[in-house]
DNA sequence: CGAGAATTTGAAATTACTCAACTACAGTGG
DNA sequence: CCACTGTAGTTGAGTAATTTCAAATTCTCG
């Protein structure tokens, strides 16, 4: 465990506040996993046996449906952690877990961790944080996808994507993340046509530029107007 | 703290696995407090500063859009927690919760709450488990919205709640709630009037009997098939 | 009975999906 | 360097699902 590796749990909310000792044992009880690009770190349906932390790269998390559609939960770049449902015993992944981009991660099997959790109640309290944060944002999800227009959801997931990766250009922001149609549909619950359609419109009128598998924000403020709520 | 009290905590997910002693701190740092049909224990956006538990009654967790939507989260009955996010500090309740009944509820302050969880690991393992639980609940709902027709989605709706509140009749099953075609609108992401046409359809062809707030199922088994995702 | 709320129903409008055909792009190997 | 191949993206036409709105109807409670 290499000084920068504390460093990136240090600075994690899961392991905020904890004293160095406690960091020290987490450290200690941390494996190591590389995968490739398209590799996948467990399957949606498998017994939850490890909690998972970034270190480089990213984690797609998609939950495939029982006619093979798919679902895109969410992105986990570094400094993040998932699969915190492992914690549980018995528990199965609800989601499958894929690298995009060869990606890096530490985890830590389930014994691990819940021994980890009765001595440290800090870091206890750090993962109840992390999951009633989550549990926000699938009610926000879900407000959304009840209430709300495609074109509206595809712009609050790009101003989404653009705060998480987004990078500065001296005109725009750029999603920093390879990202097509179909993801973008699957992120949206929409179609991969309607959201070719609709990226379509918006570069027409010059609020962001379409490249292959690349978004670039041009008008983030015209974006916000579409993503936010009230109707005029 | 009646005896039957004790018991109710003592059956709870939540409280599971306690010893006495615990239980016994547990029931003395608890507040009761009782709300007639339609008043609320508390708004979303208040500060978080209760985590409820339902005794008696029905408790209606929703949420507000900007302009004015409304969408239905859940219904949390007897025996079952809510509002665990309290437990955090600074958070913000992102849903209200309004009494559907006469309803009664024990409460504890975060304070208390936080110390409890710092006392007994055994609490606060139950409280992650029921988080987890609902996370898994609330992707299942994003995939459903984002993946299933209306119908099915209504279905679904239907079934969870029978099994949920449901009580066996001769011929079927009755949905024990009070629900307008309204608030089943608000828990599938749809319009009052196309769960209207939906459930007429059913009735007409004899799945349901559909009563003024009401609804009876009278084929399970057909209804199963339609909330199924099978195509055929 | 009467008032208000819940529900039904029809018709029109809209949104988004489906499917098929086409175009653009990136990487590969000759 | 270019043809080739496969993937990503675009576009149009037709269709299906769902919403919207207005109006009529039914139910419940006081």
């Amino acid at each position: 465990m290499t000084p920068q590796l504390l460093a990136l749990l240090k600075s994690n909310p899961l392991f905020q506040n904890l004293n160095d000792h406690a960091l020290e044992q987490v450290a200690q009880a941390a494996h190591r996993l590389r995968k490739q690009d398209g590799e996948f770190f467990f399957f949606q349906g498998d017994p939850a046996a490890r909690v998972h932390f970034v270190i480089q790269g990213k984690v797609k998390l998609a939950q495939t449906t029982g006619d093979g559609q798919q679902v895109l939960m969410e992105y986990i770049g570094p400094g993040r952690v998932f699969s915190i449902i492992a914690m549980l015993p018995k528990a199965r992944y609800p989601v499958s877990s894929q690298a995009v981009g060869e990606s890096e991660v530490l985890y830590w099997p389930r014994e691990a961790i819940v021994s980890l959790n009765e001595q440290y109640p800090t870091l206890s309290a750090n993962m109840m944080q992390l999951m009633a944060t989550q549990i926000g944002e699938f009610q926000n999800r879900i407000r959304e996808l009840s209430t709300q227009r495609v074109e509206r959801r595809i712009a609050r997931v790009l101003m989404r994507l653009a705060r998480q990766t987004g990078q500065r250009l001296p005109d725009g922001v750029l999603i920093d993340l390879a990202i097509s149609r179909q993801d973008l549909a699957e992120m949206t619950g929409t179609t991969l046509f309607t959201v070719s359609r609709t990226l379509k419109r918006w570069e027409t009128n010059g609020l962001i530029e379409s490249r292959r598998e690349h978004v670039i924000i041009r008008q983030p403020h015209s974006l916000v107007k579409i993503a936010e709520e009230s109707e005029d």
